[in-house]
DNA sequence: AAGTGTTGCTAACATGTGTTAGTTGTTTTA
DNA sequence: TAAAACAACTAACACATGTTAGCAACACTT
């Protein structure tokens, strides 16, 4: 009977909500069986619910742990003392990073969130819904600033998050540029595309 | 025994691929069921089975016939005689069109190609390997007349083309601007972010 | 009106799914 | 070392899935 490895500091649930994260990234969340992530985490699929109490859950764990961090983000970007433009340029080098950085995390919650059940559908959608708009009222701002040009905030703001959900194409690819020049060109583009002048 | 309805030219099979595009980007295909389908459609789950041979059959079609129509246009495209910049942005209108006009269909493609089978997922992925490429050489003949910025071209088609599968949040928000506003909105921001100056 | 192909129906099957019950083995605690 | 807690196992269930077989109703041609 061999048991779940876990290093000191790391459940086994933690463990099987990492191999979840990559499985459900790779498969998309129907997909990917409880049979199939029992295989990657080395145990029979009822042994699972020893430590989670559904699927469902560990999509639930993925896409708010991922949702809280962007909104711990923007909460600090608020009360920053800088121009819009740099906060934007700032807050899309963190979603670049947690996209490098935590892939599948993130892809999944990104991908995957529609497969959440109620209440926490809904409770993700407001989430998101809101996290949007604080990111389009600092682009307004900015626009009143003139230091971005005259656009439609909510547009700009979607295109600046999925532009960077592209990063899955990235990783995917087998001859990359490094995470730094992958970086600086997408904070080229992307800022480049909003700066006034 | 309520048949299936068709205005002429339009036959039974295209109602439910059409029906099936609706219902694989509301749901995911593997969530989607052919029960929900045919209940869609208005008719038995096993009917649908006189007029296509399976469910993969559906995504076959929306994959394919949206990966040519992209095929088509960048043919086009590289005959013309203009710019590098306008047939990167001829390109774009050309992309934010399609998603604003066959939504549906474009997005399916886009999200849910994985659920292919063999031999049409090593085909449909060799082809968006090499509409990127295409679309690449484009960018980097333009940086190489100085028209456009010294950038990653892959990182930036891959930019362009998944900003512009944001268009799907604005299909569903209830506030939207129009599409006309939108397609300048997303031009501004992408060719401004490309071209040099 | 008869015949023929088309399109629908019901019933069913085989398989895959998430999950629970009950049990056995393994660690940790006392 | 015995007891308690934990984590694995096997077996099974209830249900949803894609799909097929066989038959009935419809529509169009002659």
């Amino acid at each position: 009977m061999a048991r779940i490895k876990t290093d000191k500091n790391i459940s086994r649930k933690d463990v099987i909500v990492t191999k979840a994260a990559a499985l459900f990234r790779e498969k998309g969340f129907k997909a990917a069986s409880m049979r199939d992530l029992a295989e990657a985490v080395g145990v029979e699929a009822a042994s699972l619910y020893n430590h989670i109490k559904s699927k469902t859950e560990l999509l639930h764990e993925l896409c708010f742990s991922v949702a809280n961090r962007f909104m711990h983000k923007i909460d600090e970007m608020e009360t920053e003392q800088i121009s819009s433009i740099d906060k934007v340029e700032k807050l899309l080098r963190f979603h670049i990073n947690e996209m490098i950085n935590h892939y599948e995390e993130v892809y999944v919650s990104d991908r995957e969130w529609k497969h959440l059940a109620d209440p926490y559908l809904s409770n993700f959608q407001n989430q998101r819904r809101i996290y949007r708009k604080r990111f389009a009222a600092i682009i307004e701002t900015g626009i009143r600033n003139k230091e971005i040009k005259k656009i439609d905030a909510p547009t700009a703001v979607l295109i600046m998050l999925h532009a960077i959900s592209g990063i899955e194409s990235w990783h995917r690819s087998t001859q990359k540029i490094s995470a730094e020049e992958l970086e600086e060109n997408m904070i080229t583009i992307l800022v480049g595309g909003l700066v006034n002048r």
